[in-house]
DNA sequence: GATTGTCGTGAAATGCATTTCAATAGCCTT
DNA sequence: AAGGCTATTGAAATGCATTTCACGACAATC
């Protein structure tokens, strides 16, 4: 930056001020060493920057790669999330770092933020790591959850409203006439649990209605496939099936067709997250839509406002049902 | 650094060596300086270790995100090989930024690389910037990408032997004596280009083949649904058909399926990628597999490479063809 | 006892941009 | 013409860790 200021015969404050586009340098001026500076190849050093600023324009989101090849990660719906994200951030020019490694304990969050890495964190899925976000959320590290919105959680979340969702599922089976509900997912995950709490509420509401939990820890695919051919070797055949996600939800009609269950007219099936091939599956999935696109902007905007020094307060997005074949 | 070096009663070069598992600091006066940090919460500041040691341990992953809404960026295919990247870069403890916003020419990239914002690229499918990659790789920016593999090209590419998956497909139909092939996907994209002269190499060993192209330049689901079935509404019945991913093998046999052809009864169908769903799908999806998880490991270990300035070679990984319901 | 070597340590230089604060030049009032 | 104001500008301080180089202490060798 020195040279460029000999070059364009100012001083390094005014080559500073001119790059980063301070009213108090003239057009004509910044124009030049604009000019300059691209000539000569410069660029602005970013570090250096970041270190004097005391600020990254940075955020770590975390996925839980980990899961990856437990499925959950592989779902089409988190990467709409992750690309809704990332979107928003590009708008405010702030980078995304992601998932970081090595992030295990609260303690690692508060050194990696303490060491300027990032600017906060939006972190996708409590899963199961509620008890380090209570601890991580009072150690003063800004941070947005996606998943379950509790009120009494401790930090600010984002998330569409479960309960709601597993009531819509619910609701749709009572005016089918279903009777045996099944729901699958893993409801150790509070979002996942959220879900089956509002399928429940609806089940209370009609009569003699029974709902089995089907309660898959490793939510990829494959197993839950072949858990639901378990399920259904064990004599075992619900009218009316709840999947935490569309993908799950495949995998429940690929494993009742081998045992010659089709819906809709063996059972019903609602699945969740409305991913773009559950319109075109055979059947057709009706499934709980969730917002993922405005999903990404609010967890942004209520982290930077965290970041400025706000308090934000938690969010609940809507969420439908959506009807088409299978339910 | 200065108040740990003071309250350890040892020099600020002593706290970095400690603090950077330096062999020259003995273990004991390692533990005791680690344990004052600790304990006064302190963590080296991330941004002036980049200044100083100018390298970032950072590199910039790039995915096309702009194509979110059209579609070819929910394929979990990418997903999974973000996911690979994600856990080699994670081996080595550097960081990933992930699709850093603003960049469009060379010159973006060359100047983002010379801010030191990361040390090098992974660059997500070639796309349509082919032009702009052979630009960039003339910059003596360390970068590598994920793509068609040619003989010709200037920079270091790592992808899957597409021609011979194009090939295998065509084999197969071959053996089930189709005549009438359709490949559908978009070939201006070199990737797509190869697994479709792949295809045509094949047809010339049969004879009587003929080959169609369904060039479809959007590649998200709907718009492969709804192209395929004005294919269909023009009175084209192919007998085989390859499509350029899993996903949009199952828009098609949706569409198919809408004008009573199913599959492999109708017409055979090869798709690519061997996403999981696909094994389970209805029917179960033929399709050509790419090693996903070595692939991650490869980009980064030629990047790396690169950017301790080596020059690594191109690297093509093998293809296979799995058989399932549809062909 | 003298010499060579090893090990650990610290003073000072370095990487680079931003920001504060004081100063200057130029213009307008009165 | 003197005083006051604005708009620019620059010198120096600052943010923080790493690295070079030199030095002292101590053990081993002759």
């Amino acid at each position: 930056m020195e040279d460029i200021a000999r070059i364009a015969n100012v001083s390094k404050p005014t080559v500073s001020r001119a790059l980063s586009g301070s009213p108090l340098v003239s057009d004509e001026k910044r124009e030049q060493i604009a000019k300059i500076a691209r000539e000569h190849g410069y660029a602005v050093n970013r570090n250096a920057q970041k270190l004097r600023q005391s600020r990254t324009n940075t955020i770590a989101v975390m996925l839980d790669f980990g899961s990856h090849r437990h499925g959950a990660i592989g779902d089409p719906f988190i990467f709409e999330l992750l690309a809704g994200v990332s979107e928003a951030l590009s708008v405010r020019d702030v980078d995304l770092l992601l998932s970081p490694s090595g992030l295990e304990t609260a303690g690692d969050y508060v050194d990696f933020y303490r060491s300027r890495n990032a600017d906060g964190f939006i972190i996708i899925g409590q899963g199961h790591r509620e008890r380090m976000l209570r601890d991580l959320s009072r150690r003063d590290v800004p941070m947005v959850v996606w998943g379950a919105v509790m009120a009494k959680s401790p930090y600010c979340a984002v998330g569409s409203d479960n309960f709601l969702g597993g009531r819509l599922a619910g609701q749709r089976f009572l005016q089918k006439g279903c009777q045996n509900w099944l729901f699958v997912g893993n409801t150790s995950h509070d979002e996942i649990r959220l879900r089956y709490d509002g399928l429940m509420e609806a089940a209370t509401q009609g009569s003699d209605v029974a709902v089995e939990l089907l309660n898959i820890d490793v939510m990829a695919f494959t197993e839950t496939h072949d858990r639901a051919l378990e399920y259904l070797d064990a004599k075992k055949r619900p009218d009316a099936v709840f999947a935490f996600s569309d993908t799950a939800a495949m995998a429940i009609i690929s494993a009742f067709r081998q045992r010659g269950l089709v819906a809709p007219d063996n059972y019903a099936l609602v699945g969740y997250n409305n991913i773009p091939p559950s319109e075109h599956y055979n059947p057709a999935i009706s499934t709980i839509e969730q917002n993922t696109h405005s999903a990404g902007a609010i967890l942004v905007e209520k982290l930077m406002q965290m970041i400025e020094g706000g308090k934000p307060k938690s969010a609940m997005l809507p969420t439908r049902l959506i009807q088409r074949e299978t339910c």
